[in-house]
DNA sequence: TATTGTTATACTCTATAACTATA
DNA sequence: TATAGTTATAGAGTATAACAATA
């Protein structure tokens, strides 16, 4: 017979895992890279897929556009992504990575692999793969 | 003889890692509660410990002094937290919650307990365990 | 003179509302 | 008239540098 109650029990995880959760944020995920906002991370993440609009890059974050604005007047002033107007639609504005654009993302990828990589380290193989199995049943993916 | 290497794997599952993480993130690590911000959130929780000067707050918050200043300033404006001046040394403040900021910040403890039983929620009570097993090989807690 | 905290200033991020250009 | 996007404005969050009060 268990001292205390099943529902007793996942209170205590539930709190546990948000302490390691906040941990490993501090630690790992909250890591600057490349000199760029959160925002602008995710605007240069959408881009990487292709160029889109604005109304897609706003959608895609759940922003406001003239947020955006502010966020793509800054990527294009430091040479990271280009506006065009299509003939098409001379509405709408064409955003698309530059060059530069693309490396800088490029670089803070392969510098969120590594934090990836050193959060598993400290696990056996067999480990890492039962922690991923855990995952892919609470996210259900 | 496996088909890739321990590296390429352990890449493999890096990057799946980072991409449950995500997901989680969304689904219940950035849920509001409470309308207080990330900010608000993080002087609350450490006035939750105790009153704190200024400089104990931005050395908890790895904020600089004049950021801090306006975030308590709204605190206050709210009624959530009180500044005094100590009369042992009136060069500092100490800044507390007021019972309106108590009760604030245990509702949003209980909301947040309430996303990691809902994260837990999925597994077996075993895998439970075996999860916080594995969160604490990773953080060494 | 050293320490604690605030004020001044500036920049990013965010949103709502008004506006412009195009369809 | 409807749509796409920018501008105007405002407030939160952040930092550096200058400042005031106290030790």
């Amino acid at each position: 017979m268990p001292k205390y109650s099943e529902t007793e029990e996942l209170t205590g995880l539930a709190s546990e895992l948000l302490t390691h959760i906040d941990v490993l944020t501090q630690r790992f995920l909250l890591h600057k890279t490349a000199d760029l906002s959160r925002t602008e991370l995710a605007v240069l993440r959408t881009l990487a897929d292709g160029p889109a609009t604005m109304s897609e890059v706003t959608n895609s974050l759940g922003m406001a556009c003239s947020s955006a604005t502010g966020v793509v007047d800054r990527l294009v002033d430091r040479g990271l992504a280009e506006r065009t107007r299509p003939d098409e639609d001379r509405r709408t504005v064409n955003v698309a990575l530059t060059k530069r654009g693309r490396h800088l993302y490029d670089h803070h990828t392969e510098d969120r692999l590594n934090l990836g990589r050193g959060m598993l380290e400290p696990l056996e193989p067999a480990e890492r793969r039962q922690l991923l199995a855990l995952f892919r049943k609470i996210t259900n993916r």
